[in-house]
DNA sequence: AAGTAGATGTTCT
DNA sequence: GAACATCTACTTA
């Protein structure tokens, strides 16, 4: 009998992502994201911290940021140049502001509907990039707050964590804390945002 | 292949 | 007003 190949590992809690956000990142890579069903294989993924002045969080609460100083383990979503939603896992501990920006997917689950959200049959971009996973997920506003263990979300770990090799650079599109190598990858995926 | 401009709206100074 | 954790379409080579 032949061994079955199982598409990933278990699904995360909520004290998967209580810890230090660049540590969490690292451990993203291959793990799989889905919204009602609809994702694929984290390919790319950045941490941001309150401690560093590129992060949303940096200046401490505000309206716009609330949901990184609120438990680990939910999505903090934000408007990126007025026009795209990007996806945040809260990481850290209640009350510490920071989490790990969503960058890249490899479409694994149905890809049918991404297609269509997306406007384009062209697989290698269909999700790199977090304004375009985004729009892959159909992440609104409406995702704001929610908890990344419970319904419409299910993240699971990678089916074989040791074979996975992570690479790392600097994080894209800051002017602030742009030395920081927070930013991470899963080497030789076609699915990146860009080459690191 | 690489560069530039325009879109679009919330947040920050 | 300017900046902004970006994407697309269009240009130039």
């Amino acid at each position: 009998m032949t061994k079955r190949q199982f598409p990933h590992g278990r699904r995360l809690g909520r004290h998967d992502f209580s810890g230090d956000p660049v540590e969490i990142a690292r451990q993203l890579i291959g793990a799989t994201l889905l919204v009602d069903g609809v994702g694929g294989r984290i390919v790319e993924v950045e941490a941001y911290d309150q401690s560093e002045p590129g992060s949303h969080c940096y200046p401490g609460p505000t309206p716009r940021n609330l949901a990184m100083f609120g438990p680990p383990g939910h999505a903090y979503v934000y408007i990126n140049y007025g026009i795209h939603f990007c996806l945040n896992f809260v990481c850290g501990k209640k009350g510490h502001g920071c989490g790990v920006l969503i960058r890249a997917l490899e479409p694994t689950h149905n890809l049918k509907r991404i297609r269509e959200r997306r406007g384009m049959d062209n697989d290698r971009l269909l999700c790199a990039g977090p304004g375009r996973v985004g729009q892959a997920l159909g992440i609104t506003m409406d995702h704001y707050g929610l908890a990344l263990y419970q319904s419409p979300f299910s993240v699971y770990a990678p089916a074989n964590p040791t074979e996975i090799e992570v690479i790392t650079g600097p994080r894209i599109g800051l002017k602030k804390a742009a030395d920081l190598p927070w930013r991470f990858g899963l080497a030789g995926s076609r699915y990146l945002s860009r080459k690191f």
